[in-house]
DNA sequence: AGCACGCCGACT
DNA sequence: GTCGGCGTGCTC
């Protein structure tokens, strides 16, 4: 008998072939089979797709499908629903959707390739758990005890708000835990939002999991790994053998048949949120698969998102998620006291340093946080880079040993050349951004298109040899501490030495991995870098963090630019004095011309919640998210006036539909960097105080937006795309 | 997106 | 005379 299956192939977002395509097959095939299917010249991997009633295309012209991958279950019922959800919501279609949630590896493989690899691995013998002491495990604490008793009774989601260092993955290890051993063949998932992130987590995964169920059971997703070792780890999910999933944003889509937990670790990272393609959130999508599949779901973070805080308000004020709180570090209840205000010269270090030493009640809230202190730069030095006081505090750490840890968001030696003549600046011939100057191998370069050439000897204008570096990044502010430190010598007597990380040092691969190494060892006393040392990853030594310049991100027009500062200074506190045998005199400093400013306030007492309230509060008034729903459209053309056109025309097309929608479109404008390596960008927000009206009416508008491509206000556009809950606007 | 077909300039 | 530029158009 002759079926008329219909099979997701990968299609691109702008071609006519949306939806899934008819093909001819002898077998019946289940959904969610996966098969070989010809498309033009070329065959190409599919998955068959819930079926048409009706034949809906042209028998004629109808061609066979060209193989099964035999061996392999069919995606589950849940997998596609998930992938029907995130391509309706994110406005892509389902064939990219569901084709790029599959391994690479899977799209080019011949059915007997594939079975060839099946049967190499060979079906691991249910694992038999060693008798006797299970692993060691820790005490826990009495706040991770009541955490996991509320996450066993209740059915979530949970926001799981944890102080750094109090313990959130030994809650995770805890459940997942539970989760297993409930059911057998239950799997959970666990998601970070770094690669880097990954290797830690997987080792403590398997030293606690590898006894219960083998180390096979644990596998890692991440787009870090080769195609074959990311193929081998979705296979073990597909078929069940691997119980736990460790990966990024891509694993949301892992297929896992028996899933029961999924966590998402530091759930407020941007990272979460995919920046092209389909541009989904993996934690969004994970509370909607854990919805699906009745799986539970953890999100966790100290500084939650404050979608998620929103979300987990109480119930009674129509929160959806479970807020749990684990307010204090692990470790000795250490109590510190309260700190000196206006700290501004070096000598009183050592008073509060003394002071430290006598304990008096504080707020458990407090208790073991690192101090932060506030440096006020208007009462400094003019042109201070390090404040005289952060300069000896750092000289104090060196003298003791310890280390201390400065960190600048922006990488390179200085943003911009500057002639002092003629005015000129080092532009980017293809963007409009400033190329930045890197010293070390004395490059101009754009951050946004990668266009690098040599600093020029003289202006390139007028001539002038006098061009000089504007501002600092990294690089010169590890040169100018390693010149403020020249004459410091370490305990031992040997020069000071001082360490950069940023995506410059870290390009080669384990590069990361030795710096930490040198780092960990105490072979460092300073380091500086970007944010990317802020994340995760535990300086035991670490005794003081300074921030030397965070002052921007307060007057930015990025509405969700306090929220990301507050989070990575808060983060950043977090990397001090991790081991509880020197957090006692751990400090985060801020150098900043607002002393007073609440999110620095906020920062101080380690309030978040405070914070998430005032954010709140303002967002509230000004209709901002959580409080209203935004996609983008963004449009890219040869020139800002095509861009600018098929936006308006779009708009044009979709403003009756929206006027009755409630949904607000915006006039369109171009892009901060508005144009990259030479094409011109444009972006249209669209807006509206429901979700549901503003899923509707893209639903609708989507047809517009493909028929205007074609017409003539599509003339010169090059592509166009939409962003759903877009992070950055 | 690929990968075709298709119609105009500099090469063995 | 061909090789090859990338401009439109199609793929169940």
């Amino acid at each position: 008998m002759t079926h008329w299956p219909s099979v997701l192939v990968q299609t691109p977002a702008h071609s006519q072939l949306a939806g899934p395509l008819s093909y001819r097959s002898e077998a019946a095939l289940q959904p969610g089979s996966l098969v070989r299917v010809p498309l033009g010249r070329r065959e190409m991997l599919g998955i068959v797709w819930t079926p048409l009633a009706a034949a809906a295309y042209d028998p004629d012209k109808t061609r066979s499908i060209a193989g099964v991958l035999a061996g392999l279950a069919p995606l589950s019922d849940a997998w596609r629903q998930l992938v029907e959800f995130a391509a309706g919501y994110y406005q892509r279609s389902l064939g990219e959707v569901a084709l790029a949630a599959l391994p690479p590896q899977l799209r080019d493989l011949q059915p007997e390739q594939l079975a060839r690899r099946l049967k190499r691995s060979v079906p691991a013998a249910a694992f038999q758990p060693e008798p006797g002491p299970g692993s060691a495990t820790t005490a826990l604490t009495v706040e991770q005890t009541a955490v996991i008793e509320q996450i066993q009774a209740s059915p979530g989601p949970f926001l799981l708000f944890g102080a750094t260092g109090s313990g959130k993955t030994e809650v995770y290890l805890r459940c997942v835990q539970q989760a297993l051993e409930r059911e057998s063949g239950a799997q959970a998932l666990v998601m970070v939002p770094e690669i880097n992130l990954t290797p830690q987590l997987e080792a403590r995964f398997i030293e606690r999991f590898g006894p219960l169920f083998g180390d096979s059971a644990v596998v890692s997703l991440h787009s870090g790994m080769t195609n074959p070792q990311r193929l081998k780890s979705w296979l073990a999910a597909h078929s069940g053998a691997a119980r736990i999933v460790l990966g990024t944003r891509m694993a949301v889509f892992a297929s896992m048949p028996k899933l029961r937990l999924i966590v998402v670790d530091e759930e407020h990272d941007p990272s979460y949120k995919q920046q092209e393609g389909a541009r989904y959130s993996a934690r969004d999508l994970a509370v909607y698969r854990g919805k699906l599949e009745d799986a539970k779901v953890i999100l966790g973070s100290a500084t939650p998102s404050l979608e998620s805080w929103h979300h987990s308000r109480p119930a009674d004020e129509g929160g959806r998620y479970v807020r749990l709180h684990m307010p204090s570090r692990v470790g000795a209840p250490t109590v510190r006291p309260e700190p000196v205000e206006g700290l501004t010269n070096a000598a009183a270090l050592g008073a509060s340093t003394l002071r430290q030493a006598q304990d008096r009640p504080s707020s458990a809230r407090t208790a073991m946080l690192p101090l932060v202190r506030r440096v006020d730069m208007n009462h400094q030095p003019k042109h201070a880079v390090f404040s005289p006081p952060l300069l000896e505090a750092i000289k104090a750490r060196i003298a003791r040993g310890e280390q201390s840890m400065v960190f600048l968001n922006r990488r390179g030696y200085a943003p911009v050349l500057h002639c002092s003549d003629c005015d000129w600046k080092s532009e980017c011939p293809h963007c409009s951004a400033y190329r930045v100057f890197h010293k070390i191998d004395r490059t101009l370069r754009c951050h946004h298109c990668g266009f690098t050439e040599r600093v020029p000897r003289n202006c390139p204008a007028c001539g002038n040899p006098d061009i000089r570096p504007m501002g600092r990044g990294t690089e010169k502010l590890e040169e100018h501490l390693a010149e403020l430190l020249a004459d410091v010598l370490r305990p031992d007597g040997s020069p000071v030495r001082i360490v950069r990380i940023d995506a410059d040092t870290t390009k080669l691969k384990g590069a990361l991995e030795s710096q930490l190494a040198q780092v960990h060892s105490g072979e460092v006393d300073v380091l500086v870098g970007t944010q990317m040392i802020a994340k995760g990853h535990d300086f035991r030594r670490i005794t003081l963090v300074a921030a030397v310049n965070p002052d921007s991100a307060l007057f930015s027009s990025d509405f969700r630019a306090p929220e990301r500062l507050f989070s990575l200074l808060l983060q950043a506190t977090g990397r001090a004095g991790r081991d509880a045998g020197i957090s006692a005199g751990s400090e985060m400093w801020v150098q900043t011309q607002y002393p007073t400013h609440p999110l620095y306030d906020n920062l101080k007492k380690h309030d978040y919640p405070a914070f998430a309230a005032g954010q709140l509060k303002e967002r509230e008034q000004a209709g901002l998210p959580p409080f209203s729903f935004q996609a983008l459209v963004r449009a890219e053309a040869r020139t800002q006036e095509a861009a600018q056109a098929f936006l308006n025309a779009v708009s044009a097309r979709g403003s009756e539909a929206a006027a009755e929608l409630g949904v607000t479109l915006y006039p369109a404008v171009p892009m901060s960097v508005q144009r990259v390596a030479n094409v011109e960008r444009a972006q249209m927000l669209v807006e509206s105080p429901s979700r549901a009206a503003l899923q509707r009416f893209l639903a609708d508008w989507h047809e517009s937006l493909h028929a205007v491509r074609q017409g003539p206000e599509g003339k010169g556009l090059i592509r166009w795309a939409v962003d759903v809950d877009p992070l950055t606007i």
